[in-house]
DNA sequence: CTTGACTCCGTAGTATGGTACGGGGTGTAG
DNA sequence: CTACACCCCGTACCATACTACGGAGTCAAG
């Protein structure tokens, strides 16, 4: 079976040398055989295991849960309804933020829509806002 | 004028004492007069400029964006419309935030719509998409 | 056999936004 | 006048996810 060093990795995977190692330290891959010299002989899959890692942080999960993604995978007694559960979480995580953003965005939607763009900064009505809000 | 002391004003404000210290070092908050024994004696305002803090924070502001908010306002050369600008730019990258999360949602909830939520991890289709996805 | 690209390792630095610690001085209520 | 809460400062530490550095060893082409 074709191994690759470090460098062919990360061309292939798509990321840095540095962090192939980083993942490594952080248990995100396993550690790889070497060869004599000390070289880390990468099997082919860990390319693959490195897009699984790409796609799920592009889903919005940490390195952390990505870990524990790749662990409940490996494990015969973890079943796929522990990962769905885990979607879900992360699908209400996400619902969550969006409608922070959401509420961020009417609000200051809102504070251009009073603001005319004339006038000195001091009487800026998105500053003056900003100053008069959360007063209890 | 009344004074505040950096506890009373951190329990108006309702944040931390090493918050407000670390507000100070990074220029967020004008430095405050002090009695002879070195206490800070803060003016009452300052409990506004900390809510204006707080406020701009939550709509998304990091804390280097509130720092120009502030010069800004205290520069009588720049306009309202340069702060309308910069809370334009903010309400784009909020907008960009929102799409990224709905697209990583839309991903989420196909996947776990596949998912039977039976069976062991090792054939659940959330998993095996993550893998399959991404190969060039 | 030389040269240059690649790899090794541990450590340190980046950015963000704080939080905690320790050893000392201060302010005030009882 | 003695507790005890509060404040001072600099520095170190937290989490996240990398990224860089330096000095040494290795591999492969020419």
């Amino acid at each position: 079976m074709k191994t690759l060093t470090i460098g062919e990795l990360a061309r292939e995977a798509g990321i840095g040398v540095e962090t192939i190692r980083f993942y490594e330290r952080k248990g995100l891959i396993q550690e790889p055989s070497r060869r004599a010299s000390g070289y880390r002989q990468f099997d082919e899959a860990v390319v693959d295991r490195l897009r699984f890692i790409r796609q799920a942080k592009e889903l919005g999960f940490t390195l952390g849960e990505i870990k524990e993604l790749l662990s409940l995978r490996l494990d015969p007694t973890s079943s796929c309804a522990d990962v769905k559960k885990r979607a879900d979480v992360k699908i209400a995580d996400i619902e969550e933020k969006i409608r922070t953003l959401q509420r961020m965005k009417r609000a200051l939607v809102k504070l251009t829509k009073a603001c005319t763009g004339q006038g000195p900064s001091s009487e800026c009505p998105i500053l003056e806002s900003l100053d008069a809000k959360g007063k209890r």
